[in-house]
DNA sequence: AATATTCATGCAATCGATTGCATTTATCAT
DNA sequence: ATGATAAATGCAATCGATTGCATGAATATT
């Protein structure tokens, strides 16, 4: 409160030029401008005086924050701690801070969040709770912000993503539980309005199509959340529909926890009566009981891309939109095992 | 880019009034300073024309950013993003953004983020990261940054923390294994350099005084950090060591994990064998196989009351320090179970 | 050596708010 | 109605940088 900050003039003052010459000196692109003898001084006056410069007054004038918000659904479901981990890292190396927030898939949530970050002038946002058809992509093309969709992508051309290929992963858990033996199959999906729900979805059908099996429609079951309660409701309503089936598949690793839970309670022993397959390799999928098969998606990376075509975005703003996909692995595990017979 | 930002001015122009009769308006502290006639003009306006404010020029100006630092080890880890959620909630409702950063457990690093924040002139910092000879803590004061820290404390007497009574925790959990029959009792301890090793630690030692039992020192393994693979290794040493126990304790629920899997590596069944607790009762600690016994940590609470008592210094910088403890419950699952005969 | 050209630096306006002080206007007492 | 007091509003400096333009010094050209 009381600490008398070091201005750009009081070092211009010690120096004893101007202190236009000495923002031109602290500015990497300017600094030839000035003599380096000058120049010199000026730096080893900085590092002395341990100036650091206002950011406001930058940020004000320049009208750049160099500041990132990232948008995720919710903090404490450790996959989008790790995508933000991605992005982060990436972000940090060059300079920029990041701003995190939750929407806890509100839409006002998101509104306010959105409109905190644009009061605080963030340079981009990087969004992992996007809709398929996202009303917010009209805003934020209006205040022609920045922005990037990670993990959840929405139906937009225009807009740059970077997800995961969701089909291919499901395409490998099919066949998977086809060579385990496994051929009535159940699918629990996630929402239909996002991307990895739907495109999860799809990736189970071309699976199935591809592996030459049967879908019996009272064996898919879609959900409104990828909530592990939306998950123990679907296994609920599938042990009662009395149809025979040997797999789950879910549509991510939280709902096929709340499965787990409702196999247990129905003294199902998942792995063993019943094989179960998640999808995002979660942190500690490999702990649960019993470890569970999943399809890992390279979550770090998508952080990390997102981040890379944001910045590149940023520095470009005529560059156009890419939407990159990376590959997933399946991780097989102790929830799935052959066919009883 | 090319957007034309709405400014007082513009505001001011369009009401026929001076700019700052607008800025009175908009502060509510000085609302009343202005006819009702006139300002209800004047907020009918800014909300028809979508105005906001320009934080960096109110920041450049008034000195405070409305922007809290939070600085944690690992986002990664769910207890970590728990407690934020707990500070952020807190924090949003009174015009507060928050900005996250992560050490990695590195001088270094908690260095650059500290820059990092006071550049953007955060206007207090929650701190999850201190060691309990925490060397930043001069600089904190030397800066007159006004820091709460949260979970991890240090031990000046002049600093505010919001940590869980880590002793009272660890009594509760001997005194349960006492009554499972347990008495030949194991400890895996955190870091002695960061508050929740040592206290919990010194937990460990009050419950076995309270319960009477003996405590072989053959039994006890320091660890360096609060990982997996610490955990692992002490158990490593532990069933190397060829000293009889029947429960192990750690010192928290990454360490139990790896406790979970070396021994099951050595074919011991966790929970029937040997009990295990942890400590923390992070996210999934009910999922884990067996479900962990452990001590719950008021996470969301710690993160709450942090932002709340920051708040305050914030307000008031005059306050005094205050300690908060809150109180942990035991949560028994299927890890701790009667000692075999 | 005189002029043209380049280079380094200084000047001053600007970004968009806030706020103590001055001034105008409204209210009140007599 | 008139001067005194209070209330509302305007003025202008300020926060700390950035940057186009102007100026002066240094170097190059012939």
């Amino acid at each position: 409160m009381s600490k008398p900050r070091i201005t750009l003039k009081d070092i211009a003052t010690k120096a004893g030029v101007h202190s236009s010459t000495v923002s031109r000196v602290i500015n990497p692109k300017t600094r030839d401008m000035v003599t380096k003898k000058v120049a010199d001084k000026i730096l080893s006056l900085i590092k002395k005086c341990n100036y650091r410069p206002n950011t406001f007054a930058q940020s004000l004038k320049t009208n750049r924050s160099f500041t990132i918000g990232i948008i995720v659904p919710d903090l404490t479901n450790p996959a989008f701690s790790t995508i933000i981990k991605g992005a982060e890292n990436m972000l940090e190396t060059h300079g920029f801070s990041v701003m995190i927030s939750n929407t806890y898939n509100s839409s006002e949530k998101q509104l306010s969040t959105y409109e905190k970050f644009m009061d605080r002038h963030v340079d981009g946002l990087i969004i992992a709770s996007s809709k398929i058809e996202d009303p917010f992509i009209k805003k934020y093309k209006q205040d022609e912000i920045p922005f990037v969709q990670a993990v959840r992508a929405s139906n937009d051309k225009s807009v740059s993503s970077v997800v995961s290929d969701e089909i291919s992963g499901g395409i490998m858990v099919i066949s998977h539980l086809k060579t385990l033996g496994h051929n009535q199959i159940a699918y629990i999906s996630g929402p239909q309005f996002i991307s990895t729900g739907k495109e999860r979805y799809q990736g189970f059908i071309q699976g199935m199509k591809l592996a030459e099996l049967k879908i019996n429609n009272k064996l898919v079951i879609f959900c409104n959340s990828f909530s592990e309660e939306e998950g123990r409701n679907a296994a609920k309503k599938l042990l009662a529909a009395k149809t025979n089936f040997t797999a789950i598949f879910t549509g991510n690793d939280i709902m096929a926890l709340g499965v787990y839970s409702e196999l247990k309670k129905n003294r199902i022993k998942c792995g063993k009566d019943i094989s179960v397959v998640g999808f995002d390799d979660m942190p500690f999928a490999d702990k649960f009981n019993p470890p569970l098969t999943t399809v890992h998606t390279p979550l770090i990376d998508v952080g990390k891309e997102a981040a890379r075509l944001l910045l590149d975005k940023i520095e470009n703003s005529g560059i156009k939109a890419s939407k990159i996909k990376l590959e997933p692995d399946l991780i097989i595990r102790a929830s799935t095992k052959y066919k009883k017979l």
